[in-house]
DNA sequence: CGGTTAATTGATGTGGGTCAAAAGCAGTGG
DNA sequence: CCACTGCTTTTGACCCACATCAATTAACCG
């Protein structure tokens, strides 16, 4: 269990350059997205004196454990993330994929004890928050409780989608959802220019997040290519017949 | 669409009598879930002038349409419900069933569009509150905040495990995770007497919610009766091996 | 007593899992 | 510059869990 624990830790300097240098090493140079970052958390928030505290986490690392506790609430700064329940027979299942920007959870507010576990998809920054200033901010400030609960249905949508399509859609649907599902959250901060995304996700991970095994994405990916629909390889994924796409994604 | 807009709308009268009287007339008489239902939204809490408005809603009828808007809260007094999503190809995916004193969804607190639909598995009575109110208390009451909080931990957590189990579990092990968590939800409300649980669903209902058809829902049923496992039968489940039972539903 | 809805059971089909081999590719070190 | 290693992806052969289709039974009900 390498959790943060293992990790880096460094107390943030001046906000602003620190942000911005902690985009520069992002792999993905997502400057834009840093920004996003704090727009939920809102500039005055600080940890006991020091201000929020960042860490960097190599590419793969687990950052949370499910039943570890923590009196942090994460925000995913730069690079990708996601969240999966560890099953008893070693198998994960990927609940989600976090993007600059993102609450690790918005749950992890109220509760000390994850239900789940996190790992770097990329090399990411994250910025840690005290859970009681948090949790003070949602009592006192309006707009920032109105922030928390927009990323809170947000989430409930996506997850009942996510729910619908692993109980009830075939290998080649549930993949078109998922594809068609991160496009439109990476679309909500990049400007994508000829239907190229950048999509950091072995095959491996594709298969965790839509229950089925490495080998068969491998084939659908492979049919999606024959077909002309989707071309995914390398961490890009490019759409070249989105209808057909829609159609087959949609719920 | 029969939704509630064609049910039968009154006003309620004196709180206490209005609760208890709601009871009786529940088919499953769970006088002591009521109590339960207005624990989370407090007494004091008034729609307009007259009080929360209560609705009876018969076995079967749908009670909310994904992307219908409601300017209400809904808690269910007495019953049992469901909330799912209906798919474009007619198919449906259950992913809660609603026990007395549930919110039918935490999240209708900040979103007036629902991203799902809700049906009544028994007849059942539920309280409309303004939402308008209740988003208000959550600025205002702490206590109730916190318990907006937990019923959505709470929420995030199952949510996060049914997804697991759909998809990476087998049939049997989704209908044990199933039963065990059902079972869960109904001992923290009932004495239970010798392991039978009132569960008023169709094998139908067992299928929409854990991704199978109704037929192997059936066959699965039979071979926990063959094993001495379970026997589920006439709105009725009767443990007979829970460890059994726990070993496979165990995520 | 027919009509309806739910559950059971059997026969057959198939989507996706499993296993295994091979190929591509990046990194590493000699 | 090349062999070696480890990781990811691809491909093929085979299998099985669950779906599909269909017929039968059971329970209920006006």
């Amino acid at each position: 269990m390498e959790t943060l624990a293992h990790e880096k830790i460094r107390s943030a300097g001046p906000r602003e350059g620190t942000q911005l240098s902690a985009c520069v090493t992002c792999p993905h140079r997502e400057a834009g997205f840093c920004a996003e970052a704090f727009r939920l958390v809102s500039p005055e928030l600080r940890i006991n004196e020091g201000g929020p505290k960042f860490v960097t986490v190599a590419s793969g690392k687990q950052i949370l454990a499910q039943g570890g506790s923590s009196d942090h609430i994460f925000v995913l700064c730069s690079g990708w993330a996601f969240r999966y329940v560890q099953l008893s027979d070693g198998n994960r299942q990927i609940h989600k994929f976090l993007l600059p920007g993102d609450l690790f959870s918005s749950t992890s507010i109220f509760e000390d004890v994850a239900h789940f576990s996190a790992r770097a998809l990329t090399s990411v920054q994250i910025c840690m928050f005290a859970r009681s200033e948090f949790r003070e901010k949602c009592f006192t400030d309006r707009e920032f409780q109105s922030a928390i609960a927009r990323s809170w249905v947000a989430d409930a949508r996506d997850t009942a989608g996510l729910i619908a399509v692993l109980g009830r859609r075939s290998a080649e649907q549930r993949i078109a959802y998922l594809f068609l599902h991160l496009i439109q959250r990476i679309a909500a901060h990049h400007v994508i220019r000829e239907r190229r995304y950048p999509l950091p996700l072995r095959q491996q991970h594709i298969a965790d997040a839509v229950g089925l095994t490495p080998v068969h994405v491998s084939r659908v990916l492979s049919t999606f290519r024959e077909r002309g629909i989707a071309w995914f390889s390398d961490g890009v994924l490019e759409i070249l017949d989105f209808p057909e796409l829609e159609r087959m994604g949609l719920l």
